[in-house]
RNA sequence: GGCGCUAUCGUCUAGCCCGGUCUAGGACGCCGCCCUCUCACGGCGGAAACUGGGGUUCGAAUCCCCAUAGCGCUACCA
């Protein structure tokens, strides 16, 4: 008799960024499925964009997926006998395995400077010629790699596609899906960095990691064929694959911060419940046989069957999530929980311990603290959009003020009152503006008004993911008074905000 | 542009695999009414969808084909 193999399932974040809505609601899937089947759920990170990853942010997708009540049985905070879970402390691995395909000839090493490649790309091709790479150093012989190699030339490592035929491979969801090996890009494997890329260190990583099932986002269907072929080079029977739909925005495109608060710790700030997220999420493109709306996580685990999967792109509908939220707030706790709860969350003593230095030079009765301070218990601040505007500033000043400062807020690590300070101060100077009239919109988008507690005190304790949120508010609001960012507009703020801001830090 | 995935109310969806029971069901949101010291909750009711065209069939939301649309991918990001 042979024995099945216990189901184990992974999530692969790559730590860059907020933890997203979108992560949060494939490891449920994945965390569903494999206990449904009494298995295992694996959380790795993929952080192999060095680049881009940061400890930072790999420590806030711990904070949230625990927070949501998404238990890994591996991981690299927990460790697990297929470790370690962090793909750059398993370089060597990937190495070792970039090796064989190279001396198995799957792969090649390329020469290609960015520039060419940059070319090649913009390059517009023909009907029947193969995407990405041109090729150009598949087959270059042993003595020119040789004398590259000598010469320090950097390269990176391509994996060898097939010029003829099609992948075919069943997804858990769909019938087969078929794509020409032609429409396949030879992916690069190996950076320059001597770090792999997604495809390579992932391949390598399922079948090290004894991965049954790849639960992921329909983004990665189209290079699933990529995946399929190393399995092949490297003689490892596949695993099951199955590509959840993408949670999209209103307008139907994959969900985005641009559009949507994506990050999941906003939610917790704002107010929302870790059961009603889990549970709202859970009906994304599923719905359970016997047509419940309020579910738990247990309860899903129970009843699940990836057969009912749907397969349109769903889209997140805050307001939706917002009354499920209401009916765990009204109907699963009775007032004592609520207080504790409401405790847990920020109304607790060590809370009004960082807010009251602030509040108690600015009040003169008891009763005038709560109104004071209303605002860090909020989630969206009342004003009048109006009020964000200045003789300083106008409308489109201010909108301006506020795009930017969202683009260099998002690259504040560690947010704290200094690092907060700093953020705001180089952005006056940068935009050529006092300090004191530059302020002048955060306080009213942050607090509600124009005189409040401390800017960047306020801006600690509010933390970044609600800052942040309360600015893109703040955009929303003017542009309903008539100041909106078109994105034409938003380019050319860009453009002029990467060259003005990003050679100088 | 190329390749791929998808397609039921504005949104989440049931139904589709195993055609008739679908005058297409539920939920959010919206509107109206009721309850009520206000508001909210709750209750009741309403407007609101099978993308289009061809087949197959006695019969199609359900099966097939084409078109269209949306989305994704098309990086030394994941």
């Amino acid at each position: 008799m042979t024995e099945k193999p216990v189901v184990r399932t992974r999530v692969a974040p790559s730590p860059t960024g907020d933890p997203h809505i979108g992560t949060a609601c494939q490891a449920l899937f994945d965390y569903v499925f494999a206990k449904s089947r009494g298995g295992q759920f694996v959380l790795r990170i993929e952080d192999t964009d060095r680049a881009r990853s940061t400890p930072e942010s790999e420590a806030k997708i711990f904070e949230a997926l625990r927070w949501l009540g998404i238990p890994w049985d591996e991981g690299p905070d927990v460790g697990g006998p297929y470790g370690p879970y962090r793909q750059s402390e398993r370089t060597e691995i990937y190495r070792e395995h970039c090796r064989t395909l190279l001396d198995k000839g799957h792969a090649y090493r390329c020469f290609c400077a960015p520039e060419r490649l940059e070319t090649v790309r913009n390059k517009k091709r023909g009907p029947d010629e193969r995407p990405g790479y041109d090729g150009h150093c598949r087959n270059l012989g042993e003595e020119e790699i040789r004398r590259r190699l000598d010469a320090g030339v950097p390269f990176v490592v391509r994996m060898r596609v097939p010029d003829e035929g099609e992948c075919v491979f069943k997804d858990m969801l769909r019938n087969e899906v078929r794509i020409p090996w032609h429409n396949v890009d030879e992916q690069v494997l190996m950076k320059s960095d001597n770090f792999p890329t997604y495809h390579l260190a992932n391949v390598v990583d399922d079948r090290l990691m004894r991965i049954t099932h790849v639960i992921r986002g329909e983004e990665w269907i189209s290079s699933t064929p990529k995946h399929l072929l190393l399995y092949e080079y490297f003689g490892w029977a596949p695993p099951e694959f199955c590509h959840l739909p993408l949670l999209r925005n209103p307008d139907k495109s994959k969900l985005s911060k641009r559009k949507n608060p994506t990050s999941i710790l906003y939610y917790r700030e704002a107010g929302f419940l870790p059961e009603a997220i889990v549970n709202y999420l859970g009906q994304m493109a599923y719905t359970l046989a016997d047509g419940r709306e309020m579910f738990s996580l247990a309860d899903m685990v129970e009843t699940f069957d990836p057969r009912r999967i749907g397969l349109g792109g769903p889209v997140f509908d805050i307001a939706k999530l917002t009354w499920l939220n209401g009916r765990y707030l009204r109907e699963t706790m009775d007032a004592e929980t609520l207080l504790a709860r409401l405790r847990e969350w920020k109304l607790s003593d060590d809370v009004w311990a960082r807010i009251l230095p602030l509040a108690q030079p600015r009040i003169e009765k008891l009763s005038d603290l709560v109104p004071l301070t209303a605002f860090f218990f909020a989630d969206r601040p009342q004003y009048a959009a109006e009020a964000l505007i200045s003789k300083k500033l106008d409308g489109d000043a201010t909108a301006r003020l506020l795009r930017i400062a969202l683009w260099e807020m998002e690259k504040v690590r560690d947010w704290n009152k200094e690092t907060v300070q700093a953020c705001v101060a180089r952005i006056a100077e940068k935009e050529d503006l006092k300090l004191r009239d530059a302020v002048g919109p955060f306080f009213v988008a942050l607090t509600g008004s124009p005189s409040s507690t401390p800017l960047f005190d306020t801006m600690a304790i509010l933390g970044s993911d609600m800052t942040r949120r309360r600015l893109q508010y703040a955009l929303d609001a003017l542009a309903e008074a008539g100041h909106a960012l078109s994105s034409k507009k938003t380019k050319e703020i860009e453009k002029d905000y990467r060259e003005r801001y990003e050679a100088t830090s």
